[in-house]
DNA sequence: GCCAACGTTGGC
DNA sequence: GCCAACGTTGGC
């Protein structure tokens, strides 16, 4: 299984708008970048990645499941981009700020990190189980 | 509100 | 096909 970190600014789609959603699931709509949409495209279904809330926030706040695998972007007239459906699996028990993953130097190589406008990221393994602890699970 | 990073556009 | 100009994103 493969690990993800998904951004959003909460004003635009919040996590709670992502639990409601329940099981089910969402389409992750809207990516317009090259490099966020091939990461998509390399999902499984039922991988995992980490919601983040960009701007206001800037914490990763849950984690979330891939439910379907890529399929062309109904929101994208051009066709050249896709999405995925991700449900909301749990919420951290405590949310991960930016500035503390700034502080890890084993997450000093993370996407998020670096490529700060990248909106679709990979996580390494080992990077998620850190996460997972700073989080509290 | 500013600015750095990055993607896109358009003139040549 | 190069590169300057411009727009957008997102952290600070």
């Amino acid at each position: 299984m493969a690990y993800w970190l998904v951004k959003s600014e909460p004003n635009a789609w919040s996590w709670d708008q992502q639990v409601a959603k329940g099981a089910t699931g969402e389409a992750w709509t809207g990516v317009r970048n090259h490099t966020a949409k091939l990461n998509m495209m390399k999902m499984k279904k039922g991988d995992r990645a980490f919601f983040y809330h960009s701007n206001e926030g800037k914490e990763i706040v849950g984690i979330v499941e891939i439910v379907k695998e890529h399929y062309p972007d109904p929101s994208d007239k051009t066709g050249k981009f896709v999405c995925v459906d991700i449900s909301a699996d749990r919420p951290l028990k405590k949310p991960v700020p930016l500035a503390v993953i700034k502080t890890q130097r084993a997450l000093a190589n993370m996407d998020l990190v670096k490529l700060s406008r990248l909106s679709v990221g990979s996580v390494k393994p080992d990077e998620w189980k850190l996460i997972c602890k700073l989080g509290g699970l």
